[in-house]
DNA sequence: TAGATTGTTAATCGATTAACAATC
DNA sequence: TAGATTGTTAATCGATTAACAATC
C-alpha cells in the first residue's frame, strides 16, 4: 500500500500528476537527478511544497543530492495507481466520447485501455474506434461485470447521467470520470472526478474580462 | 465593473459557475427564490461559505427573504463575463477540437460564439463543423486581429502548443482554454485555464485504488 | 571532510466556518 | 410586530512557506 492509511489532502493528490508530467519531461530529456529546488523553478512552485507533498508518501529523495528522477517518476506511477491495471470503459459515444477514445497517450504514456464504449444510439451501435467496439447501453452491467471494470468516463447527457451512474455504480464501476454537467450522488466508496467544460470556460471568461478591466484601472 | 478592483481569490472564482448552475436548474424549475441554507444543502456547501462568496461581489440578497433567483443567476453571469461578447476560436481541429466546436451548449445557453477552428491538416482545411469553418492556421493572425479574437481553445499537440500560443498572445488572445498536456508561460495580461485530462483522469485512479485499500483495511 | 539538500518541525498565511447584530 | 435570513466580523481550521537539524 503506498500510505499507511494515512488520509492524503486531495490539494496534494491534484498535484501529483503534474509532478509526473514534469518528472516525465526530465525523463525524456535523460536528466537523472532532480533537487527540489531545481525542480521548484521549472514547475514554479516552492521547494518546500515539493518536499511536503513527497513526504506524505515517503522518502523519496537523499540528503545532499536530490531525487532520483527515474525512482521518483515510478514511485509517484505507483502511488497514483498506474501500475495497476486499468481497464475502463467510455459511456456517450458522442463527439466527446470518441475524442476521449481516440486520445493514445492515456494508453500509450500511462496504460489505460479503453475496453469499450457504449451508446443508445444504434447509428453508432457496431461501429469501432481506433479498434474499440460501440457496444449498445444494454450491455453494459453484463460487461462490467463479466470484465470487472472499475472506471468509467460519463459523456451522455445530463439528463440521463444520474440515472446510469447510479446503476453502473451498483454493477461495480468505482471511479466516474464525469463529464455531464451535474453533481452525481454516488455511495462513498465511489469517486467522482468532475471535468466541467462549460464551468472551466466560464472561469477563464471572468479572468479575460477582469485582466481587461485591471489594465484600464492603472 | 463588477468588482471594483478589490482581487477575489481563485477559489472562489472557481466555484461561481457551480452557483450559476445551480441556479440555472432553480430557474428552469420556475423557484423564485432561495436561501442561502436551502441552496447550501442542495450543494453540498456551507451557507456561511455562499454568502461569503456572493459578498465579495455585493449585496444580492434581502435579510428575512434571501435571494431572488432570477436575480442572482443573472448577476453571476454578469460577474462571469456572460453578458459580454464571448467570440472564440478553437485551434486544433481534430477530435477534441471538433468536439468542443460540436457542444452546442456554450454557445445556446452561455452564450460563447465559435468563430473558426483552425488546423494545419490540408484533409481538415475547408470543412466545416456544425457550420463552422476549419481555416488553415495561416489564416490564424489576419483572423484573431480583424475579428477583434480574446478567447481560444488549444486542442494541439503539446510539442506545438507553446510556440503558437505566444504567437497568438502576441495577435491579441487574452485567454487560452488549454487542452495540450503542458504549462503555457505567457505574459501576466493573458490567462489560461488548463484542462488536463490525463492529469484529472490520474487523480481518479488514484481515489479509486486508494479507496478500495481502506475498505480492505476496515 | 565540507557542501548540498533532504525530511520535518515551527511559523505564517489564507480560506472556511461559526456567530450574531442588522434589517427586511 | 415577530420570524427569518442576510451581511459581516471573529474564530477556527488547514494548507503553505520558512527554517534548520539531520545526513548523504
Amino acid at each position: 500500500m503506498a500510505n499507511s492509511g494515512k488520509n492524503i489532502s486531495s490539494a496534494v493528490i491534484k498535484r501529483l500528476p503534474r509532478y509526473f508530467r514534469y518528472l516525465g519531461a526530465l525523463k525524456a530529456r535523460n536528466i537523472t537527478r532532480i533537487s527540489s529546488k531545481e525542480l521548484s523553478e521549472q514547475m514554479m512552485v516552492t521547494a518546500s511544497q515539493i518536499r511536503q507533498d513527497l513526504n506524505n508518501f515517503g522518502g523519496f529523495g537523499q540528503q545532499g543530492y536530490g531525487y532520483n528522477v527515474d525512482n521518483l517518476y515510478t514511485e509517484i506511477g505507483k502511488i497514483l495507481g498506474l501500475d495497476k491495471r486499468n481497464d475502463m470503459i467510455i459511456v456517450g459515444a458522442g463527439n466527446l466520447g470518441q475524442a476521449l477514445a481516440n486520445y493514445q497517450s492515456f494508453n500509450e504514456d500511462y496504460g489505460y485501455k479503453v475496453m469499450a464504449l457504449f451508446d443508445v444510439n444504434p447509428k453508432l451501435i457496431g461501429i469501432s474506434v481506433r479498434g474499440v467496439k460501440v457496444l449498445d447501453t444494454d450491455e453494459l452491467e453484463n460487461f462490467i461485470k463479466t470484465h470487472g471494470i472499475k472506471i468509467a468516463a460519463l459523456t451522455i447527457p445530463k439528463d440521463q447521467a444520474p440515472a446510469i451512474a447510479k446503476k453502473m455504480a451498483e454493477w461495480g464501476i468505482k471511479g466516474f470520470w464525469n463529464f455531464a454537467p451535474i453533481d452525481l450522488h454516488l455511495p462513498d466508496n465511489v469517486t467522482v472526478e468532475n471535468v466541467h467544460l462549460a464551468e472551466s470556460l466560464m472561469t477563464l471568461t471572468y479572468n479575460v474580462h477582469n485582466r481587461e478591466e485591471q489594465e484600464q484601472e492603472q
